[in-house]
DNA sequence: AAAAAATGTGACAACAACGTATCATTTCAG
DNA sequence: CTGAAATGATACGTTGTTGTCACATTTTTT
């Protein structure tokens, strides 16, 4: 069935612009979710029918670009150590790192109406580690226990998008913004 | 010119359309930002001609909730006394009060792609209060020196509607939820 | 160079939403 | 009750997006 479909032999550039349309979809739909499949093709310097010869519907389109949004955070979050130190220095250094990704990863931090339960719980389930640090946090006294671990996850990816959505009219380096992120969430505003 | 397409007498029911629309827009634009006009008329109970007679235009129905939304937004700060007791007590009360608004203000706290600059600039004014109030509370004392008070105010705001937006989910009450907002902005999340 | 595969171009129908208009019906004010 | 005004129902043209297709052109592989 498939062999059928498949071309005898594969071509180097459908792979490039298969990573280039996912690369655009995903800064194109960051930036406006409401962008045709057309603003998509043009940011990717290619043709809508080509986005369609890629991707069939929007909707297989969203799905990879979802798909390709949690693989990229979980390796994100494993290259970040997640058993080395103690939890806020974990922390920080996944602010850090999350934020030098830019808005990669509003879909995934972000809840839209057309996010499935699907989506969720695979959502869900990439976080799910950053969780237990927060809970192994907790249990060593690093961090607050009447906040349940949950919660601080979701105020974490909160700071994280507002500061990342507000980084280009201030103008302040990626370090800059992450350690205002760090600082806000782990110190709170009050004095002392 | 008015006067001739004005009614001679006007007629309760027309204000009371009104509202009614603008408040169905309101919730369904909050629910799903891309609903169409007959969901707005048909949240309201009323069709899409009446909508039209009342809202020449989307864009119309949309400034309108702008303008709504700005003035009780207005409304419930001063509401807030933010003129009484310290600026940490202040936020609380704010917190407090526009958690209970659901999410009637999340078109003045998210920055959309279809926000002017226009509105942005309204926007800015009508927390311009709050950032005094912060900047109050650093001269005093009760608030770290080293965030800018428009971070804060961001921040504040971002928490605002992760919490809101999750509400539906974890059944908290709003007392509960505002003070948690205000538990974890304020204090941070660091133990101690 | 030649074959194969992918892309560009242009067109097409299907569809949803927008905005307008007409006319019958309902609702309010006096 | 009666006239005036607002609404419901319905249809219509327009527009933008979606998804598909055929055909010419370009690019890659051998």
């Amino acid at each position: 069935m498939r062999s059928s479909n498949q071309p005898a032999v594969p071509r180097i550039d459908v792979e490039r612009h298969h990573r280039a349309l996912l690369a655009a979809a995903a800064d194109e739909f960051a930036r406006n979710p409401d962008s045709s499949m057309a603003d998509v093709a043009q940011a990717a310097n290619l043709t809508r029918a080509t986005l369609y010869r890629h991707f069939s519907n929007r909707e297989t389109l969203l799905k990879a670009i979802q798909g390709e949004a949690l693989a990229r955070a979980s390796e994100t979050l494993t290259a970040c150590r997640l058993d080395e130190g103690d939890a806020l220095e974990i922390l920080r250094r996944v602010i850090g790192s999350l934020g030098k990704q830019g808005m990669r990863f509003r879909i995934i931090l972000m809840r839209a109406p057309d996010h499935d339960a699907r989506f969720l719980a695979r959502r869900d389930q990439v976080l799910a580690p950053l969780v237990e640090v927060v809970k192994r946090g907790q249990v060593e006294g690093d961090i607050r226990a009447d906040l349940s671990p949950e919660w601080i996850i979701t105020a974490m990816a909160s700071l994280l998008i507002s500061a990342v959505r507000a980084t280009p009219q201030t103008k302040h380096s990626e370090a800059e913004v992450s350690d205002l992120i760090y600082r806000t969430l782990v110190g709170g505003i009050a004095a002392n």
